[in-house]
RNA sequence: GCGCCCGUAGCUUAGUUGGAUAGAGCAGCGGACUUCUAAUCCGCAGGUCACAGGUUCGAAUCCUGUCGGGCGUGCCA
């Protein structure tokens, strides 16, 4: 049941009534939504924009509206309160009846399935595979999945797919390294490590190069020329003018700022250097590869030009490279129907650059060829100068590939805030292209901060490594399980451990507005108190407590639904907070946002602690009184399982 | 320069086509343990919703301006 869905149905027919309403009703309807108690279960605010558009008292649209309305079954008698305010109390018995329905649907919990199932794509993770997966790998990959798996719960049609990287520079770097400085017997024994140093190697030989000769030399003028506009600023006299003179001096301090951000730019390049010119293994190295940054690309793209010997490289890296992504998501319990990458796009590229000039939208501009759509003051460009195809050829070729495999209704990418520019315009290009049925959403994300509120990096600078990352927050979860009186054996306290670890960073990331940035921080995503997943499954695992205490199955306890009394105010909240899951997942669906539902789940388990410390469940005065309570304690811990797991995080039975 | 996003309690934040007294959590203070797991619960305190105008029955929310911050911006992804 869900009964704001419902309770709108039922004003929808109302509205219908309504003398000189014309219109559409969906917006009225939004009008309608869950109320905090104080006034009822459920408030109408759409008297008052109504009276206003049909120029009566609000109170007479209202008392019309409740006049014809239909929730006799469904409500206590509406209330008008205020201007206009409609309020509803739902009725007892339907609470109770909703409450036996959801504990006899063991898959939905009551849940209504979508009555227009939509088919949905949704793209998320997306690493580059051939380094290693970082910290900016979370949230795609965890929105992502919760999201994936919320439209699939609520019955839409969802194809998950990983458009991962497997196609670029990284690969040249690999090749590269694989033909100067492989240890052959160590590639055979231990693939990934080998190609992982391969990497790091002539990343770091490429990178030192750049430095010295672009890179040190670039940095250096702009910390030249940072460095005369701060003195031109501070030069300046002042003008008499208050205003003028304010914001020169707020120049002068954005000024400043610039240059000391340049200079800090600039150590660690010098650093970079330093690392390379300090190892004399590396440094000679250097010397001996001096022209690597050029070789790598040149391995690059021989390797798209189908060279014989760099495509059976790739074709045997590929493997042991995918193995170790999967390594992370097997870790994060995360997996996808399809993982179809750049690679698989490759002989569709060149297709979609002649598509699009035949459509006269694509024309050449300094040699490379461009899309100029309206209303943005750069090109979408689609292929380069030098001939080469870009990530905007690529993603065009997925869309048309993704509306011819699958006809979906929309594509959903969840893909960082940073990309906004590039997916406004890939999707007008697209949409000039025959997409025009098709929901396209970049479902972007903010930065994880660190606790410096600057981007989560090492302290050398370096993007922080994802494994590592959920290893230290298992071993800290470790100390919680540690401390648990009811965990007995070591392996039990791992498997807890891991669990409260890899649960925080999901659910920390999940409970936050995915638009906002979040900061990273260990000790407030493991707290025990909070809106935290550890809290979250330590309330599940008392609820399973009382099973065991009670020595009753949870289904048992699940049979006593069909008679369920909620005399008291913390059953009665406790109830009505069972029956808000529907409403909440809608939400996470209406804008793909997942912190809807852990909002949700955690009001529910607080409504929970509440009723469970006024309300004695074992110890009820009557037998029935204690079946009653046994299936609120079962359908709380099933909705809380529920809905964690449609987040990815798993619970446990004790800790 | 131009474009997009953001500014809510000491900290982390919820609040989306405008709704009743702006909700939480953490930290702080005060209560409740011969327990159904106190790893919990209850209460108190804490807010010029960055600032200034405007729109109206009503604004954290919409409009304008100001201040502060982040990100992006022709050949990386």
């Amino acid at each position: 049941m869900n009964f704001l869905a419902e309770i709108r149905s039922r004003f929808a027919k109302s509205l219908h009534s309504l003398t000189g309403f014309e219109g559409d009703v969906a917006p009225v309807l939004e009008q309608i939504r869950p109320s905090d108690g104080k006034f009822g279960d459920y408030q109408a605010n759409c008297a008052m924009p109504l009276g206003k558009q049909l120029g009566k008292p609000p109170r007479e649209i209202a008392a019309a509206l409740v006049e014809s309305l239909d929730v006799a079954d469904l409500c206590e008698v509406p209330e008008i309160a205020g201007p206009g305010f409609i309020n509803l109390k739902i009725k007892d018995e339907a609470i109770t009846t909703a409450l036996a329905a959801a504990a006899k649907d063991t898959q939905h919990l009551g849940v209504p399935q979508a009555a227009e199932p939509r088919c949905m794509v949704v793209d998320y993770s997306s690493p580059n595979v051939a380094k290693p997966m970082h910290v900016g790998h979370i949230r795609s990959t965890v929105i992502g999945a919760a999201i994936a798996n919320v439209l699939r719960f609520l019955g839409h049609k969802v194809i998950t797919d990983n458009h991962i990287g497997d196609w670029g520079t990284q690969f040249g770097m690999i090749i590269y390294g694989y033909k100067h400085f492989v240890d052959e017997s160590a590639l055979a024994k231990e693939p990934v490590a080998e190609l992982s140093r391969l990497y790091k190697l002539v990343n770091s030989l490429v990178e030192y190069h750049g430095a010295k000769t672009s890179g040190l030399p670039a940095i250096n003028e702009r910390i030249a020329k940072q460095e005369q506009t701060v003195a031109e600023l501070s030069a300046a006299e002042p003008t008499g003018d208050k205003k003028a003179d304010k914001q020169a001096a707020k120049k002068l301090r954005q000024a400043e700022a610039a240059l000391g951000d340049l200079r800090k730019e600039k150590e660690s390049i010098e650093k970079k250097i330093a690392a390379v010119d300090e190892d004399a293994t590396l440094a000679a190295m250097a010397a001996e590869h001096a022209t690597i940054g050029r070789a790598v690309l040149d391995e690059t793209a021989k390797l798209h030009a189908d060279d014989v010997t760099n495509k059976e490289l790739w074709n045997k890296f590929l493997p042991a490279c995918m193995d170790e992504i999967q390594k992370t998501y097997d870790r994060l319990n995360v997996s996808f129907d399809h993982t179809l990458g750049e690679s698989f796009y490759h002989d569709r590229l060149a297709a979609v650059v002649t598509d699009l000039q035949q459509r006269g939208l694509a024309t050449e501009s300094d040699g490379a060829m461009c899309v100029f759509l309206e209303g943005f003051a750069a090109p979408f460009i689609v292929r380069k100068q030098d001939g080469a195809f870009l990530y905007s050829t690529t993603d065009l070729a997925t869309i048309a590939y993704r509306l011819e495999e699958w006809q979906p209704d929309a594509i959903l990418y969840v893909v960082d805030h940073r990309q906004g520019l590039h997916f406004e315009q890939l999707f007008a290009t697209a949409k000039q292209c025959g997409c025009e049925n098709v929901e396209l959403e970049h479902v972007s994300f903010g930065t994880v901060l660190g606790e410096d509120g600057k981007p989560y990096k090492t302290r050398s600078g370096s993007a922080v490594g994802l494994m590592g990352l959920l290893d230290e927050a298992v071993d800290r979860a470790r100390a919680i399980a540690d401390e648990s009186p009811v965990l007995t054996t070591d392996d039990e306290r791992q498997q807890v451990a891991e669990r409260i670890g890899i649960g925080g960073i999901k659910y920390a990331d999940l409970a936050h507005n995915r638009t906002s940035d979040y900061t990273f921080s260990y000790d407030k995503m493991l707290a025990m108190n909070g809106n935290t997943a550890a809290y979250m499954q330590y309330s599940y695992a008392r609820v399973r407590g009382i099973f065991g205490k009670a020595k009753v199955t949870e289904e048992q306890a699940l049979a006593g639904a069909d008679s369920i009394s909620i005399d008291s105010p913390e059953e009665r909240a406790l109830a009505m907070q069972l029956l808000r899951f529907a409403e909440a997942l809608d939400k996470v669906v209406e804008d793909y946002r997942p912190n809807h539902l852990t909002a949700y789940l955690f009001d529910l388990a607080q409504a929970y602690a509440t009723f469970f410390q006024n309300c004695p469940v074992i110890k009820a005065e009557t037998e029935e009184l204690k079946s009653s309570r046994l299936a609120l304690c079962a359908l709380s811990a099933r909705t809380l399982e529920t809905g964690l797991g449609l987040l990815g995080i798993e619970c446990v039975e004790r800790m």
